[in-house]
DNA sequence: GCAAGCCTGACC
DNA sequence: GGTCAGGCTTGC
C-alpha cells in the first residue's frame, strides 16, 4: 500500500529517471483513473517538460513546464475556456494498488495498465497501472494544486513536536483514526499508523486529546523515526507496491504488528491482537500498548430509518 | 470475506 | 465542525 515512504521512493525514482525529460504522447486506456475529462488530461499533460517533483503526504505532483511552441500552436491552447499555457501539474494519487513505472515502450503491457506517457527519446515510457483503480491522475493548475495541498495537514516528517501536540489537543475519537486523517497529518496509512502506535506504546483506541505530554512526544518521535527508516528502506511491499523500476521495498521484515495478529509480540511475547477502528484493521500488542482508562467511545450503532 | 485510500454524506 | 460508515474495486 503506498503511504508516504512509498510515494517518496517513487518520487526519487522519477527524479532520477524522468526529471528534465519531455512527455510526448499520452494514451489513456481507462478514463476511470483520470480525475475530470480524460481528453483534457491528455492534452494538458502532453508536450511538456518535467521541471520538478513535489510531494505532500501521499500525493505526488509532477511539475510540467509550458508546452512546446509548435505543439501549443497545433492544439489551440488558449481557445475557448482553456487556460493559458503556463506551468501545470500532473497530480498522482496511487490509492491502494496504483503503480508508476518507467519501462521500454516495447515492453509487454501488464494487466491493469491504464495510462501510458511516452518520454522524449522514444525508447521509454511512464506507465500507470492500478488493479483496484482507487488511484487517480489529474492535470491541475498551480492554483488548484495549492488548494489541494493546503487542505491537507502538515507532511508527517516535517511537523514539529509542538505543532503535533497542538494538533492533538481537544480531539476525540481514536488516535488511530486521527493518524489516518490526512486533513490533520498527511502521509500515514494503515501500516505506518499501526507501527507508530506500537513503537510509541500507545493503544489505538486512546483519545488524541487525552494523551499526556510524554505520550504525545513518543508518538511524534515514533512517526518520524518509522517514516524515516521506511524511506531509507524504500518502503514496504506487503503485496503490490513496487518502485518505478519495479522493485519491492525492504521495510516489510521490520513490521512489528501490522498483519501479525495471532503472532507473538517481538518485544514482550504477548499475542498481537486486531480490532476494527475507523473502519480499518488495527493491529496492536495488548502488553506493550495497554488500554488506557479512557478510550474513544465505541462506535455508535446506526439507527435504522 | 477481506484488504484499504479517499470521497461522500449522515449524524451529532 | 468533527467523526465515521459506506462504497468503490480486484485478487487472494
Amino acid at each position: 500500500m503506498p503511504e508516504l515512504p512509498e510515494v517518496e521512493t517513487v518520487l526519487r525514482g522519477l527524479r532520477a529517471r524522468v526529471l528534465g525529460r519531455r512527455l510526448t504522447e499520452v494514451v489513456v486506456h481507462n478514463a476511470l483513473v483520470i480525475h475530470g475529462d480524460a481528453e483534457r488530461f491528455a492534452e494538458g499533460v502532453a508536450h511538456r517538460r518535467v521541471e520538478a517533483l513535489r510531494r505532500k503526504g501521499k500525493a505526488l505532483a509532477i511539475e510540467l513546464g509550458a508546452p512546446d511552441g509548435d505543439a501549443a500552436a497545433g492544439r489551440v491552447i488558449g481557445a475557448g475556456s482553456r487556460g493559458t499555457p503556463g506551468a501545470c501539474f500532473l497530480l498522482v494519487r496511487l490509492g491502494m494498488t496504483g503503480q508508476l513505472v518507467v519501462v521500454p515502450r516495447a515492453a509487454s503491457l501488464e494487466p491493469h495498465t491504464h495510462v501510458r506517457i511516452a518520454l522524449e527519446g522514444g525508447a521509454e515510457e511512464l506507465r500507470y497501472t492500478d488493479a483496484r483503480r482507487f488511484g487517480r491522475l489529474r492535470c491541475c493548475s498551480p492554483a488548484e494544486l495549492d488548494g489541494i495541498f493546503s487542505r491537507m495537514g502538515p507532511d508527517a516528517p516535517e511537523i514539529s513536536e509542538a505543532e503535533f501536540s497542538r494538533a492533538l489537543r481537544g480531539r476525540r475519537g481514536a488516535i488511530k483514526g486521527w493518524l489516518l486523517n490526512q486533513q490533520r497529518l498527511s502521509g500515514l496509512g494503515n501500516i505506518y499508523a499501526d507501527e507508530a502506535l506500537f513503537a510509541a506504546r500507545i493503544h489505538p483506541l486512546a483519545q488524541p486529546g487525552r494523551l499526556r505530554a510524554p505520550e504525545a512526544r513518543r508518538l511524534h518521535r515514533a512517526v518520524q523515526k518509522i517514516l524515516k527508516r521506511a524511506i531509507e528502506l524504500q518502503g514496504t511491499s506487503f503485496r503490490d507496491y513496487v518502485d518505478i523500476e519495479g522493485r519491492p521495498g525492504n521495510f516489510a521484515p521490520r513490521l512489528r504488528v501490522y498483519q501479525r495478529s495471532g503472532a507473538p509480540c517481538r518485544r514482550c511475547g504477548k499475542t498481537i491482537r486486531r480490532l476494527i477502528i475507523a473502519g480499518r484493521g488495527s493491529h496492536f500488542c495488548p502488553g506493550c500498548q495497554p488500554r488506557p482508562r479512557s478510550t474513544a467511545q465505541p462506535t455508535r450503532k446506526k439507527t435504522p430509518r
